[in-house]
DNA sequence: CCTTCATGCAACCATTTGATTGCGTTTTTT
DNA sequence: AAAAAACGCAATCAAATGGTTGCATGAAGG
């Protein structure tokens, strides 16, 4: 394996930094309990922890740890009010991603389009 | 915790099955090395595991389980043709995981002017 | 035929992940 | 001041994940 004439590896890994920060966004809504909690938040502005359990069947420290590696990819953000810690949707990496998935399509559609051709000539 | 009282929780959980559908995809992107063999198979049409490991510093075995995750996801698919494997990318998954975000963005446009309009009142 | 190239299969391993329990801390509320 | 509500922290655990190595198989080519 691993021949040294490399055919169709064009220079590939550094190729899309846009991809590549997209990464941990996409691996966070690969869940279904915190693609829960984002559709939740979304629809129902700023909920606190607690009310983010009811209505689940995991405990309110899994659901802290839900939220923290949805705050890490920034799809959402806390906000702290007296005791209680109001957690509210972030939109701007969602339009990130969505952008991300635009540019594959793009890349798709062009090879598509140069296949396309290279069949006319 | 726990209270009987469940505040702001409406019939939250079999409220997206659209969304539910698209966790396996999002799920397969929230990974670097797959990102850039959807990339590669996106520009390039369709490669060969031997292809997709060239360039690569993991193995052939490794490149072969994500693209096992990838298949699962219906993102991509293989074709054989004689001794080789070639894989190549499936749009129309990727397509319904755009349409998630788009639904999620429009989720929170909603409940944005929802909100404006009540401050309005 | 025999070799080579591309792949398949299985065992194995380390790390990460999703979730739990137990206890401590900080605000409210009475 | 005391009780309750909401949360934080840490240890722990099972299962999933990403990766490897070793060997078997199957199709081309000389």
């Amino acid at each position: 394996m691993l021949p040294r004439t490399s055919p169709s590896a064009r220079n590939a890994g550094a190729k899309f930094p846009v991809l590549r920060k997209a990464v941990p966004v996409f691996a966070a809504l690969g869940d279904e309990t915190r693609l829960r909690l984002i559709a939740l938040l979304c629809a129902g502005g700023a909920l606190s922890i607690t009310q983010l359990t009811i209505g689940t069947d995991i405990t309110r420290q899994a659901v802290t740890k839900h939220l923290q590696v949805l705050a890490d990819a920034g799809l959402v953000r806390d906000v702290r009010q007296g005791r209680e810690r109001l957690w509210e949707f972030e939109p701007s990496r969602l339009d990130e991603a969505r952008r991300s998935l635009d540019t594959i399509t793009e890349q798709w559609d062009q090879a598509l389009l140069r296949l396309k051709a290279s069949l006319e000539a």
